[in-house]
DNA sequence: TTGTAGGCGTTATCAT
DNA sequence: ATGATAACGCCTACAA
């Protein structure tokens, strides 16, 4: 299949007309006559013609692909999101005709995003996970490139889609009221992800419903349980703390581990929830309470939204709201 | 940022040149004057000039892309391979220049390849799994587009990278026949997945050379272990197996959940061990002997060989040897 | 060493 | 309804 692909002027060369009225009739765009609009497109259909995407694309500015930021230090809990997300953005894009361009981010720098933006090798970005102080947000908008971020922004002129963090949270606290907790404590949270913020929003509006307390001290920072995950452990045990609720199932793998080691019993001695399950858990021989999202359409919302501005119609802020209360396990291995 | 983009016609007029004089002081291509080029290049990098991806690549018929083949069904046990695969070869395109574009792999039909490939978007392609009945591969032959495989192919015209996995498989057969291992099974693996093949010519060859017979009955498909669980579990006790080799660690799993059901203790009623770790048992508490795989350096050997390839260099078949024997658990949750 | 002109494969603007 | 012709932004013989 080396010999030179098709071009919109052979076509016209052989069909005997020009090639304005060829690409009229594959566009669709601009006055031309039943009978020869047919002729072409059954004769393009015939030889298997495929227009050249970056001639089309020199032309009409623009290069039909979007770039998705990836983060390169994905764990285990995170990369089903960032797969299934994935997923669900190329569902969309797909079938719009667009293409994905996978951009790693490493850092703070964003190296690789610059590069794409710089080369126009997209139409929009799609950022996966939103920090609070967002240097490639803050490069995309002043580059006047459209984006989108999956997770929700205080800044009015970013457009984000996100799942509903808070009603979410609120719901598993409630479940796990009515299961009988009393006093709570809540661990982990990167404190430079928007999301954490609103977990911790979900999580206290479910105590003041309840006409709990919201404490203080029984909110531990990821970093603090990392160093001394023993003494804390037993220092809420001692105040008689029944449920420890876990920003994701990261932590609460931690936190599993450490409740084995020490012999703390779970569901008798303390209960377990997480505010975001992903499947490493699914081994857990241990119940744990969670949130089960709604990845792929996470990712379709994004990409929507993503195209909705590309073609200059007016895009929207996207709350996806299809989360269940998982309740896990148990299962030993 | 809305002002229209400069172009070498915006630097030839400002600098009194022509655009062929411009073009050369970029690409270094064609003589030109150590003095002009200069202030070529010190005009660009002050006005932060960025040539068109897209005008170039329609003058040299390149996109400076590849595409990367994307598994959609990628379980927990694949998906760290992946994501690991995925920054190693963004490490080395984005080194050279080039883009990576992911394609979701649905199915046989290829579909969303296929309109990678129509649309010219990408220079080469990488499949990150190999099938013995490969349709990607059989396309993307025909269409004569640079591509490389992960997973060893007999097909002499295809260019592959691969782990070492006959080598790997037997490392670990040796390891367990050194723990005292007597008598193994064999359990699980995709038939069409060349990557099966391979390690059961490891598994084979260490039986070989331990002077053990290779024996039918005690190799598992997969498909049928599924089935049966329980019965194939109870049955190779009575054969008095001393080991349980799987494919992968979501056999493992499996095996691992069924003995807990059935009572079965590890390691003193049977050993298990896995042809490739992935991330999920570490939760086990169980121990699991293992192979842990460097997919990161795959990936980067992949995508040195896809560039080598379209810059119709000499590409070569890559064994990656880089693994390593693990001992896993016990970990308990 | 530098410049002119034509080509890459489309779309878009005018005429006709 | 159709066709010349000029963009789009870059590369590259060929000339000067």
């Amino acid at each position: 299949m080396s010999e030179k692909a098709m071009t919109i002027d052979d076509i016209a060369r052989d069909l005997g007309i020009s090639k304005t009225t060829v690409s009229r009739a594959i566009s669709g765009k601009g006055r031309i006559g039943n009978a020869t609009r047919e002729r072409v497109l059954s004769y393009i259909k015939e030889h298997d013609y495929k227009p050249n995407a970056m001639a089309r694309g020199l032309a009409e500015q623009r290069t039909c692909n979007i770039a998705v930021v990836w983060p390169m230090d994905a764990n285990l809990v995170d990369m089903p999101f960032f797969q299934k997300v994935l997923v669900g953005i190329c569902d969309v894009t797909s079938r719009e005709g667009y293409d994905v361009l996978i951009t790693i981010d490493r850092g703070p720098e964003a190296v690789d995003l610059r590069r794409v933006i710089d080369n126009r090798k997209v139409d929009g970005v799609i950022l996966t996970r939103t920090l609070l102080e967002d240097l490639s947000a803050a490069f995309l908008k002043e580059s006047s490139v459209p984006f989108v971020t999956m997770g929700t922004s205080e800044d009015n002129d970013i457009t984000w889609v996100d799942n509903d963090n808070e009603a979410a949270c609120r719901e598993l606290m409630e479940q796990l009221l009515e299961e009988g907790c009393k006093r709570f404590a809540l661990i982990g949270g990167d404190e430079n992800y928007a999301i954490t913020g609103q977990r911790l929003a979900g999580y206290k509006k479910a105590l003041l419903e309840a006409g709990l307390p919201f404490e203080q001290e029984l909110c531990i920072r990821q970093s603090d349980f990392e160093k001394a995950t023993g003494e804390i452990l037993s220092g809420l045990l001692e105040k008689k703390v029944s449920c420890i609720v876990c920003m994701d199932d990261a932590i609460a793998r931690e936190v599993l581990l450490s409740c084995h080691d020490m012999g703390i019993g779970i569901p008798q001695d303390i209960r377990i929830a997480s505010f975001y399950s992903s499947q490493i858990l699914e081994n857990a021989k241990s119940p744990v309470t969670s949130i089960r999202f709604d990845e792929r359409a996470l990712g379709e919302a994004a990409a929507e939204q993503i195209l909705c501005k590309i073609r200059g119609e007016k895009p929207r802020n996207v709350i996806v709201s299809s989360h269940q209360i998982m309740k896990k396990g148990p299962i030993g291995l």
